[in-house]
DNA sequence: GTCCCACCTCAAGTCACCTTGAGGTCAAGA
DNA sequence: TCTTGACCTCAAGGTGACTTGAGGTGGGAC
């Protein structure tokens, strides 16, 4: 297997769950930067996998893949996050968590007052707020990840 | 102005706020279904406004438009959602908002337990669930809409 | 010697939801 | 008469995160 040093691309993609398209994405993204062998085949660390399991989760917590790599630029070139890198990050993502349940709360909360009305009134209905939906609208996708509408 | 009966989609622009390329865009997805005068041009009735309401209601919540067509082929073509129709939707709406909340719950408590540890590891770490994110994850893009990751 | 497998690159395709652009029609107003 | 403006169609572009496909390399097993 490690004819040279390091771990195959076969290999991190057998230990992270990702497949080896998206491993070679990431790194044309900047997320990782895995050297070469004599052979020109892709070499990496063990730090990588602990790189991508990070870009796994923050995934999840909505973060767009230049928002990771913002992240994980601040850390050494190969190294993972430590535990003082978590725990800043990790507030990070518990404040735009809340933001996202707050959001859905305030349309929860809107759609109890509007059940039984049905008026759909562009004029009159809360349902239709130009303001959240203004904000909700941009160019491109707008992405669920950790929650799509599966109803 | 009315030249012939109906409202124009420079008029239906007007009062729903969309862009008449997205009114174009929708009539080709078959959520409205608008007549053409004497010289080809759309003609909208005034329930369409209701209609266009309804999507982008429902698009808030979460709904593809394929998703939201089948609600609006429930009705009569060129009638919008009445009383009746809106309780038995918002129903829906209000199982699929209490899911996605739910779900954004977990990962808070989650991270909650995580932040500290940062461990990140692939076998022990709760964050990175791979359950969760295989359901979150399948072909095309993921949705945030009514909350991107604006942090 | 030949087969297969894991790897390589680069271009193009996918998904949803639209927007943008090119090129054309038609009627009203200066 | 000319221009303006609103409308039309059809094709292509843009977003994010990948996947897929074509075509090629290198090394070990039979």
């Amino acid at each position: 297997m490690s004819a040279s040093e390091g771990l195959s691309i076969g290999e991190i993609a057998a230990r992270t769950g990702l497949a080896v398209s998206a491993i070679r994405y990431y790194e044309a993204e900047g997320l990782i930067a895995p050297w070469r062998n004599s052979a020109g085949r892709r070499r990496f660390q063990r730090a990588d996998i602990r790189r991508l399991s990070f870009v796994m989760i923050a995934q999840q917590f909505g973060f767009t893949l230049p928002q990771i790599r913002v992240e994980l630029d601040r850390l050494p070139r190969h190294r993972a996050p430590t535990k003082a890198d978590w725990t800043r990050i990790s507030q990070t993502f518990r404040t735009g968590l809340d933001t996202r349940i707050a959001r859905l709360e305030r349309l929860r909360d809107t759609l109890d007052g509007c059940i039984g009305c049905g008026c759909l009134s562009l004029e009159a209905c809360a349902l239709y707020n130009p303001k959240d939906r203004a904000a909700a609208r941009g160019t491109g996708p707008r992405y669920l990840m950790g929650d799509s509408p599966d109803m």
